[in-house]
DNA sequence: CGAACGGTTAGGCATTGACCTAAGTATTGC
DNA sequence: GCAATACTTAGGTCAATGCCTAACCGTTCG
């Protein structure tokens, strides 16, 4: 059973290819078939593939099969754990510098 | 010279692993020794060493060294590369999903 | 000064990741 | 039915990653 850090480890990797990521750019203006996605790539179709697996794996994508073709998707959740992750670090990390500003101040006019 | 892509691409590889989001997280509520981060980690420390550099590698943190000890520090620039790549992807998505409410909505009362 | 401390460098080994080619399977169109 | 289409599976290479131990360097303290 994955873990929250595990899916949060499967999602930033996942993104951390250029061409996961062109893949997430192209699936947010709509859905698109394998061969679609595949065709700006200079890639072997197999090789392409494994790139789709990861984002799916991680969440980031879904996909349908309906006849030969297979129907990519993006899927907003995925992009959610990556997003709160990083929300959250950024909140402890004003709240600190909250914190200090608060400490300077009253140091200066105690 | 490093492009957009490439930072990018950096800034996940970094937070694609959990020893070094951790260090993250410990970072956000302050600067912190070499010695003092690696402590929580069952790793011997050249080990850890290699996540440090990583971690200033992609401008996550910022270190400098006094004496014989050296401290880490968040560089919060290095986050908002990744907020700033994710924050894209979600405007887009939107946009779409309103321009497709709307194609919808008209399609329903012409 | 000399030992202990904090960090660094060098090198090695195992696993994973990104790519490939070749050969499959399951639709679909003529 | 047979060929083309759209993916899929199997296997193989090569470089990059994550970890280790051993040995080293500069700083501080008794």
């Amino acid at each position: 059973m994955p873990n929250r850090s595990d899916r949060v480890d499967e999602v930033f990797k996942a993104l951390a290819d250029p061409t996961r990521r062109r893949v997430i750019e192209r699936l947010v203006s709509g859905p698109a078939s394998t061969s679609d996605l595949a065709e700006p790539f200079d890639m072997a179709l197999p090789s392409f593939l494994q790139h789709l697996k990861v984002l799916e794996n991680a969440g980031l994508v879904t996909s349908e099969k309906s006849g030969r073709t297979r129907t990519y998707q993006l899927s907003p959740p995925g992009l959610d754990a990556a997003q709160g992750w990083l929300a959250d670090q950024r909140r402890v990390w004003e709240q600190r510098l909250d914190q200090l500003e608060q400490f300077l101040t009253r140091k200066q006019t105690p």
